[in-house]
DNA sequence: CTTTTGATCGTCT
DNA sequence: GACGATCAAAAGC
């Protein structure tokens, strides 16, 4: 998996692919591509400060924020070092851990237990402190994986750019969260 | 079933 | 001091 390119084109390609951290694998199902200058709806559109300054480095590593001062997202930075681009890891289905997520994520239903960002962040253990994080083998890893039918539309939650179709998704499972119901293809 | 609202806080203006 | 790359529960129909 090449990393250094673009997030919308290293999108797609994190479909599939498993991503484990401290012991919990998440087979990711639903992703968005969010890039710096260009993209009025990133983090990084105004240039570098404390919080995104992982974004603008080099590939490979794990973006993490907290939004509305509940819940943890997770993002893939990508692209070369001094451009910051990243993927928000949207959903996914969890692969191994399951007893480590289900202690954080209580009695849900298995297919929402890494549904939607917060979700995603939350099954994972991750918070803001594990921003910069390194998915070098230590304590994270990512693995590319076979992905089924994708299909792309507008970013969710956001309010600028919201007609840029840089989300993408796989079709037909149960994970992928689309909140709200809005898009349905 | 659809729409609204409360929770909660770091970040940037 | 306002506002989110959100979620779940409550209220409205």
């Amino acid at each position: 998996m090449d990393l250094d390119r673009p997030a919308r084109f290293v999108a797609p390609d994190l479909l599939g692919a498993v991503l484990t951290v401290d012991g919990v694998g998440i087979r990711v199902t639903e992703v968005e591509a969010y890039e710096g200058e260009a993209d009025p709806a990133s983090h990084a559109w105004r240039g570098m400060t404390p919080r995104n300054a992982v974004m603008f480095g080099k590939a490979g590593r794990l973006y993490v924020y907290l939004s509305y001062g509940i819940h943890s997202c997770v993002n893939i930075v990508c692209d070369v070092e001094g451009r910051a681009s990243a993927v928000l890891l949207r959903a996914g289905e969890v692969v191994a851990g399951e007893e480590a997520v289900r202690v954080r994520r209580g009695r849900v239903p298995y297919a929402r237990l890494a549904s939607g960002p917060g979700n995603l962040g939350s099954a994972l253990g991750l918070t803001a402190t594990d921003s910069g994080l390194a998915l070098d083998g230590v304590r994270a890893t990512v693995v590319a994986g076979p992905a089924g039918h994708i299909m792309s539309g507008p970013r969710v939650g956001i309010s600028r750019a919201a007609d840029t179709p840089w989300r993408f998704w796989l079709v037909g499972e149960p994970s992928v969260s689309g909140y709200p119901r809005s898009a349905r293809a």
